[in-house]
RNA sequence: CCGCCCGUGGCGAAGCUGGAUAUCGCAGCAGAUUCCGAUUCUGAAGGCCGGGGGUUCGAAUCCCUCCGGGCGGGCCA
């Protein structure tokens, strides 16, 4: 089903068209192909409810003056049978049109009949979506950056739910490859050097060198002496990394319960070793004459593949500098490359039903996505359905200062400390404040105050605020009613109107966001919300009012009320009804 | 060198599938509560939308170029 918005839009574009033809019948427009036009929410309230901008771009197929286009417009314009009432020429050309006091009731009486369910819609027809994201690295705790990530990724896969997606949550646990063998030989070097000390081997540069390797070193000499000292490096390595891999993961999870993520799967990548799925997509590749072997290492002719979603410049070419390289598969020492295991790893994912695959990677990470596209096409798939959402790295302010975080020096933040710090609400909602695009600071000090300056305190305020009118007015034997139209259309103060329009938005703002994968729209949005209601609240009453009035108003509260709450239910904050 | 992202009042941001007088918050100034929660609201002040060029009826928005900041260009992930 549609939804209001939607419908007085297109029964509004279809009354400017026929205008148009009518006038063209009548001889008042030059007979030539209709324009090209839009209808939008002016910015000034004084242009209408809806702008449309038909006889400015006629201009030119018509040849005539855009106001006389408008005047012909709307001479011919039949507004019956849609919410509008009346249409306005103003300035260039713009034709302004008002709503009739029936759309705002009717929105009213659709939120409450929707309630809980206000703001979804059926925009995504049930489609299989898989929404990947955080999939940090289990060879250390999670940082800042995943803390923006899960926040990201996790609302997004809410808003496309809410528009109507079938939204699959994953975590890839990246179990295998060259960094477990790093996390391998670090815990090896730390657990030597507790029994050995000074004539135990160094920790390499590029090695890990974090607290947390010294720890599980020593989780694992508590629990079991120093039995792996008499034993060979391998076998010293593989026990520590089944020792220490197993509690990171549970760590991970842990921290990401904490954070209100529940993911529908954790995706093992040595599945896809064991399985065969590395080797199969290999095989895959060589049939299609793809595969060549060079230097001992398995290369794929990926050039022409990377190519395609490379962006060129004027002449549609790509310089030489940035030109796309074939890619290595399996190295030389025979092992796979995390390109090997990726490829087979989104196969896999097409290959469970999902008709788009979302991933959400950090910035560093961009070069591998057109690698990836192409991957795609080159097994037959089609990387126009793999989407990546490219996250532009955080930083952690306090006191006006970056407090630094790096994995080397040990001293990271981890997303474990900040949820130590920082209420859940407030984090979850802070880090979906700015679209992935851009880079973020994130302050510590705002997250943990409790006053109106934190934009989710400042939300919540304003439904506990709804929740104290409720409270108040049920005390003096006054519950929400069913209203009247007549009722409900005593709502025309300019803050009614204005509160009733933004929330009639809402199912529009979801699809936009999820559109533009962009679930920051939604706490913009419900920001804006909780001011127009509090302007409301401040120039309009609701107790001790007339009647119809108070229960027009109750009504309006109601509404505002259910929408606060259906947004921060969405992304999992708490909607408190007192504080 | 090449590529990706970003640049909007003192600070932080919204607006970016082109529309009318560029929006909001913070800091600072002046105000509002006998009354539903002041964790709120009202008003004034503050701008060559990084610079320049182009596209057109119209550009913060699209294109080119330059400047400034972040990130990347592995048989790392």
């Amino acid at each position: 089903m549609s939804f209001l918005v939607k419908q007085a839009t297109s029964s509004l574009q279809g009354c400017v068209k026929a205008a148009m033809e009518k006038a063209i019948a009548a001889g008042q427009l030059p007979n030539a192909d209709l324009p090209a036009f839009t209808l939008e929410v002016p910015a000034d309230r004084a242009h209408g409810d809806w702008a449309c901008n038909a006889a400015m771009a006629g201009a030119r197929t018509f040849h005539t003056a855009p106001r006389k286009i408008a005047e012909a417009i709307c001479e011919n314009l039949d507004l019956s049978g849609t919410y509008f009432d009346r249409c306005e020429i103003a300035g260039p050309g713009f034709l302004n049109f008002f709503l009739a006091p029936q759309f705002w009731v009717d929105v009213l009486r659709d939120i409450l009949q929707k309630g809980e369910s206000y703001g979804r819609s059926d925009y995504g027809q049930g489609e299989k979506v898989m929404v990947e994201f955080v999939s940090a690295n289990p060879t250390g705790p999670m940082h800042m950056g995943n803390a923006r990530g899960g926040a990201l990724g996790d609302c997004l896969a809410a808003v496309l739910d809410a528009a109507g997606y079938n939204v699959w949550r994953e975590f890839l646990i990246n179990d295998a490859g060259n960094q477990i063998q790093k996390f391998g030989l670090s815990l090896s070097v730390r657990y030597q050097q507790l029994f050995l000390g000074d004539n135990a081997p160094e920790l390499p540069e590029d090695s890990y060198h974090g607290e947390d390797i010294l720890d599980l070193a020593k989780a694992y000499a508590d629990e079991h002496g120093d039995a792996l000292m008499n034993v060979s490096e391998e076998e010293r390595r593989s026990a520590l990394v089944a020792f220490g891999l197993p509690r990171n993961i549970a760590k991970m999870k842990r921290d990401m319960a904490k954070y209100r993520v529940e993911y529908d799967e954790w995706f093992s990548e040595t599945t896809l070793h064991e399985s065969g799925a590395v080797r199969n997509v290999i095989d895959i590749l060589r049939e299609k004459g793809l595969i060549y072997e060079k230097d001992g290492a398995t290369w794929y002719k990926a050039s022409s593949f990377t190519e395609k979603y490379m962006k060129k410049d004027k002449k549609g070419e790509i310089s030489e500098e940035n030109a796309p390289k074939d890619e290595v598969l399996i190295r030389q020492n025979g092992t796979p490359t995390y390109m090997a295991a990726d490829i087979a790893y989104h196969k896999n994912k097409f290959d469970r039903g999902f008709s788009r695959c979302i991933d959400v990677w950090g910035a560093d990470h961009h070069g591998h996505v057109a690698r990836m596209k192409g991957a795609m096409d080159a097994i037959g798939l089609d990387g126009e359905k793999l989407d990546v959402v490219l996250m532009q790295l955080v930083k952690l302010m306090q006191n006006g200062e970056e407090v630094r975080m790096s994995k080397r020096t040990g001293k990271a933040i981890q997303l474990s400390d900040l949820l130590d710090e920082v209420p859940v609400d407030a984090a979850r909602f802070l880090f979906n404040m700015k679209d992935a695009g851009t880079q973020m600071k994130f302050d510590l000090d705002l997250a943990v105050q409790q006053d109106a300056e934190n934009p989710v305190y400042y939300v919540q305020y304003a439904h506990a605020r709804i929740c104290s009118i409720l409270r108040a007015l049920k005390a003096d034997g006054i519950e929400p009613r069913e209203c009247t139209n007549e009722e409900l259309m005593l709502l025309k103060e300019p803050e009614e109107v204005e509160l009733i329009r933004h929330m009639a938005s809402y199912t529009d703002e979801i699809i936009a966001a999820a559109k533009a994968y962009d679930p920051a729209r939604i706490n913009h949005y419900v920001i804006t919300l909780a001011t127009l209601f509090h302007k409301f609240y401040n120039s309009c009453r609701v107790k001790g009012v007339e009647d119809g009035l108070c229960a027009a108003r109750l009504t309006l509260c109601v509404c505002a009320k259910t929408i606060i709450h259906n947004v921060l239910t969405m992304f999992k904050i708490s909607c408190p009804d007192s504080m």
